[in-house]
DNA sequence: TCACTTTATTTGGGATCCCAAAGTCAAGTC
DNA sequence: GACTTGACTTTGGGATCCCAAATAAAGTGA
């Protein structure tokens, strides 16, 4: 069953995040009691956890340290990621058994390419989008005969962009059809991407799927660095904004 | 400072490796305070951090199921750290500041290969052979300027043979002479691929470092298969026997 | 003897409390 | 005004308890 403790600690987590707190803002347990209406027994486990995901660090008997993640931080856990993707490509196409697999991620691939032949990019489109990229990602990740890389993988899925199959999006592409082309053109290139990968691991070549997966993640890498370039005060919560990962913005 | 909670579960964990439970048999918070003569606070928290790891899975309102890992399951994930330390040596190539840790790097091989020139397999000579090992590969963690790649290692470092620098050494070198030489020149081999990764770092030659870097976790899969081809009922007690890392056997 | 019901026990989630450690603040001294 | 000291408050570690949920055991009737 789903405990306090768990939702806690994805709602502190998220609260961290979004910069609710100040930067030098300690977390105690008391606070948080009072802020969320629960005793401290769920608090000190949430807290536990967030510790162990290193965005909190705890004092002797003097409360809790908040290290929010920076954008930094999340360009440095995406390459993580995408090089145990990487892995995952590699071993998936040597597996023998890949095939029982291929129709999902076809699948997948066919969802993103009818949506943006039709130059769609509504909220719609793209919750279809990313749901289609979570299918081909976590597929691969399932699929790759090596269940560490996707356990692995979830160790640090906490942090923002690194859930299964995120995407990031610029809002504003909602503007002008310049941009909306622009959007749908980026988002092609990533799925084209996503075909070479899908065509490698069918064929068994372990050395193009992986160089193709890890050249996907860069390509999100590099997207992410065009944010930050051009709007020097980013914070991760902004960045959160833009990402299609399953948020509140897609939920309202 | 240390809780209880923390070296509970570094004990629950030990024992759950080296099969002090059944395959069947459930953990339940109160025996775990009888066992340990503690509260039923810091258990549940050691709970909680076992369960996250994956060696144990919570029932609901039901105690705990064992999940021991497997020897496979150490494959894997040393195969999965073997990638992330591939990533490490080729960020830590292309890194302009890599000249800095290149000396604890060669110190690290010089040990090695002194008191494997000399010929020593003693116990002394494990544990200093396996000091320099960890320093090699933490400097290279460390110092690749991608933090994640160490904290992602530090995810799955809670299972035999994942420690930074684990080596494998066969126990019964000290049974002959020729059983020792072959264990020297295991130990050569590996150290000459440190060699190779470190003058690729130093020469900034990324796929190079990637590359043997990820030839070198190879050979220790390897290895170890060789080990369970050899004894079929070979458990993850066995294995953390076999193993240099800094364990009860060293100590004693 | 078997199926069903009832009762007892086990079990974890969470609330609450005690205690020691660390920090803050006010009062006293030089 | 600076420094010291003691009292007070804050804080987390851990112990203990209550309660609901799940399972096991005992009792009952056909």
């Amino acid at each position: 069953m789903d405990t306090i403790d768990t939702e806690l600690a994805a709602r502190i987590r998220d609260d961290i995040i979004h910069g609710v707190y100040a930067e030098d803002e300690r977390l105690s347990e008391a606070k948080l009691c009072e802020t969320h209406q629960v005793s401290r027994t769920p608090v000190r486990l949430a807290l536990r956890r967030l510790e162990r995901e290193g965005i909190i660090q705890r004092g002797e008997w003097r409360g809790y340290k908040i290290q929010s993640p920076t954008i930094s931080d999340i360009l440095q856990a995406v390459q993580v990621r995408g090089h145990l993707e990487s892995l995952a490509a590699r071993l998936m196409a040597q597996s023998p058994t890949r095939a029982e697999h291929l129709p999902d991620m076809a699948e997948a691939i066919r969802v993103i390419d009818d949506l943006t032949s039709q130059g769609r990019l509504d909220e719609d489109a793209i919750h279809q989008m990313q749901a289609a990229n979570k299918v081909f990602h976590t597929t691969m990740l399932e699929a790759c005969g090596n269940e560490y890389v996707n356990f692995t993988c979830q160790q640090i899925s906490h942090l923002p962009m690194l859930a299964a199959g995120s995407m990031v999006f610029d809002r504003r592409v909602h503007d002008s059809p310049d941009q909306i082309e622009r959007g749908i053109f980026r988002l092609r290139i990533g799925n084209a991407q996503h075909q070479v990968i899908y065509e490698a691991i069918k064929h068994g070549d372990a050395v193009r799927a992986e160089g193709m997966t890890r050249e996907h993640s860069h390509t999100m890498i590099e997207y992410i660095e065009t944010f930050e370039k051009r709007d020097e005060s980013l914070t991760v919560s902004d960045l959160v904004a833009y990402s299609a990962a399953e948020s509140d913005l897609l939920k309202s």
